[in-house]
DNA sequence: GACCGTTGTTTCGACATAGATACAACCGCG
DNA sequence: CGCGGTTGTATCTATGTCGAAACAACGGTC
């Protein structure tokens, strides 16, 4: 079975939630210039696209400047508000691609000790501490390979100077390249490496090649985990 | 006008996806110990929900194992298919979880160099690396708090030792303090703080104060952005 | 062998979403 | 003053989703 993970992203202001059909829409009026014809190229109702932007605009604020009659006929664009929003939909959807697309390696293991939110679990490696919202026991812990910071041992900062609570000596196992980026699995003692994403630049300079030695680190505030 | 941004989560197979939904009925089945049950229980209909797991099955393989006749009439269990998907879900669930109420930074800049999907942007801080999917000149990054690592400026590994692509030296700014978690504003120069949540516990260590130095850098692979 | 509560299957209808259509209002322009 | 293309509004219909209801099949237990 090879599942994979997607997801749908929203903004929500109120009891109203932007999805990405209305984004398309706006973008089309933004391109068309007018909202007639931005239902006319998305195939859609003019009548329901026009319902949907006064909907929106009662809970976003002003979107759309339209304008009736006039040469043309008159025509309709977007507000800067509407732009705004329009960017702040496409960092938030660009964030959730990364946590979608990115691998991650799970930790599996178990609380032996909880503060808040902020746990340390017993891992096959190691303790580690994450974020956990709630329970006790067995957790599994998923460290995103892009959360995960080499350094060469011999230049690593001590424990009390960093804020990456978490900190395992390794070796490296396996590296695979991709464009630009390469995917680096470390062994750190545990049942299965950790895997880190960094740049060909960053590759090269730490030498990372199998068998070389190096400090995996990560925040505590980057790894989450969930009771199973 | 108050946005915030939510998320719907899936775990897809072929052109079937598992949603919330389809989790909260495996729960309840789980719980319940029969489909009829969990479909009372969750006021759904059972032919909806039979109908679903059927369909579920054909895409993610066996995950409810159902007896008619029998004892008690019969009953239903998961198997252990259907409870790794359950706590693979839940693992991507809090995953964007993350990404959805974490602070971030929001960048601007311009591209100064690209070279596939690993770009330089110049920002009014300095050149930041950072991945961009396509596109060229202004961009906005957004930087997630739990990604930026502070470290003491007496102990910062040099470039080469690290896999941080993105340093730069600052001053603390702000300091919010939650439960056990803490959101650091540090000033680097640019038009707006960097912000880091990090452990009490490092807040402390690293002696983060309102004017004290501090180094924080963050990995190129995990600075997303988007042409605007 | 009848009972009983479950699974399996079909059909119907309620409901929400969205397209289709029609028509009024608007206003610069020729 | 009418034309033309737009916005604004109402109503109808198609579609898909999901609950409601009814009934057959199943198989331990008594």
């Amino acid at each position: 079975m090879d599942t994979q993970s997607t997801f749908d992203a929203y903004l929500s202001a109120g009891d109203v939630t932007l999805g990405a059909r209305d984004v398309e829409l706006l973008r089309a009026i933004d391109r068309e210039g007018s909202l007639n014809n931005a239902a006319e190229t998305l195939s859609r109702s003019y009548a329901h696209a026009q319902r949907r932007i006064v909907e929106l605009e009662e809970a976003f604020g002003s979107l759309v400047e339209r304008r009736r009659g006039g040469a043309g006929g008159g025509g309709s664009e977007l507000t800067d508000n509407a732009r705004d929003l329009l960017a702040a939909f496409a960092r938030t959807q660009s964030s959730f691609e990364g946590v979608a697309d990115i691998a991650e390696t799970v930790l599996s293991g178990d609380i032996v000790d909880r503060d808040g939110e902020l746990v340390t679990v017993e891992t096959g490696a190691g303790h580690v501490r994450a974020l956990v919202p709630d329970g006790s026991g067995a957790v599994e812990l998923s460290i995103r390979a892009d959360a995960v910071t080499l350094t060469d041992p011999e230049d690593t900062p001590v424990p009390e100077h960093t804020s990456a609570r978490n900190r395992f000596s390794g070796t490296v196992r396996e590296v695979e390249m991709g464009e630009r980026i390469a995917r680096i699995a470390v062994d750190i003692g545990g049942n299965q490496p950790i895997l880190a994403l960094v740049t060909e630049d960053s590759r090269e300079k730490l030498g990372l090649e199998p068998g070389h030695d190096v400090v995996v680190s990560f925040k505590a505030t980057a790894t989450r985990g969930v009771s199973v």
